[in-house]
DNA sequence: CCTGTCATGTACCAAATGGTACATTCTGCG
DNA sequence: CGCAGAATGTACCATTTGGTACATGACAGG
């Protein structure tokens, strides 16, 4: 029983560390260390430790999608509930040591870093197919959908970059609400009285 | 002379060796040799390897805030030009060397890196106070633009984040389309028909 | 010319690194 | 049981690491 389970908690225990620690300058040994094993065992369940590195860039990508995953569900076609649960959940405190952990790997995956690359090439792509999905199922089309999806995720993003750095909670819900007050509604469907946009003015 | 400028020039030169090739995993060795000096010379100019990350991350800071300065001429009072003004510098191919670097300092940064820590205690509170200023200018109340000079940020960033993985440049210029479209015109001023918010219930 | 200060080179160090070779235990199965 | 194969421990290795000690160079001002 322990022959993928042991490699499987060996995994979950090192990313736990990097969540509290830092995954900066940390070698075999010290990841070892921390998760109560010998830096022997780590190269033998994962090779190398760019390899180690590639399995937690994958499990941390995947364990974002399940993340966004689990907003799918109880949608009622309005994308400013869409935005405002997906900030609740992704802004959770207790998940605070997770996020940073994935912004350090995607930081480290953007200067060309080889292990961490799979979250740059899955992880937003997979999160726009999702939308894009979702909202079809509200009749939003499909090319529609892909660059609200994108924007929303930006904001998200941003702001949870933000909070992350200045812990400023106040100021960052403030501005997602901001920002989901402008997508309040069902702006996709054509003519529906005078729309959001205040074009009159300027 | 050389006193204070041997070091700038190799400061310098390091980042842009860490602009091309990735700050992770680099030995003084490695980094000297790269900028055409010896690992003696980065001691005896920094002090320590943290020593020298820190004084790269305060450069970092310093060309982000120059960066945003050189956005505060010729404000018109629109904010969504603002914006846009804000992404086609931010977006430049040219700069998209710099700006990974800069994501990657700032994921360190937010695991607790005490070395690149510079770049989230003043980085964001300088952008916010220099939009406040600039807004001022126009009418606009502090409050209100900082809620969305965060906004703003949060978006170019979230975008900047998505163009540098998957370098889809049509796709986030169409998100920031969409999102400046909304910003159009000058809302800030108060009564103007009826207002943006849909106070839902819950 | 001498002397002091900054700059740089040479040589070195103990410690830590990723990785390997080999022996050993554990464990499920025939 | 006995044995194969996975799991783990021990010991080791060459290399690299950040940092230091010390000598030397450049060069300004007295």
């Amino acid at each position: 029983m322990t022959g993928q389970s042991a490699r499987e908690r060996l995994l979950g225990a090192v990313i736990e560390h990097f969540t509290t620690d830092g995954l900066a300058d940390q070698s075999l040994r010290r990841i070892a260390e921390a998760v109560g094993t010998s830096h022997r065992m780590l190269l033998y369940h994962f090779g190398s430790r760019d390899g180690l590195l590639l399995d937690v860039a994958r499990e941390v990508e995947a364990r974002s999608k399940a993340e966004l995953a689990a907003l799918g569900g109880a949608g009622d076609g309005q994308t400013d509930e869409l935005v405002r649960r997906m900030w609740d959940y992704v802004s959770d405190p207790a998940l605070a040591g997770f996020e940073r952990l994935f912004f350090a790997l995607y930081g480290r995956a953007l200067q060309g870093d080889e292990a961490t690359e799979p979250l740059l090439r899955d992880d937003l792509e997979g999160w726009l197919q999702a939308n894009v999905a979702m909202a079809a199922t509200v009749g939003v089309p499909a090319d529609v959908a892909r660059v609200h999806a994108r924007l929303g995720l930006a904001v998200t993003r941003g702001l949870l970059l933000d909070l992350l750095a200045t812990g400023d909670r106040a100021g960052t819900d403030a501005a997602l609400e901001v920002f989901a007050r402008r997508y309040a509604g069902r702006w996709w469907e054509p003519a529906e009285g005078p729309t959001v946009t205040s074009d009159r003015a300027s």
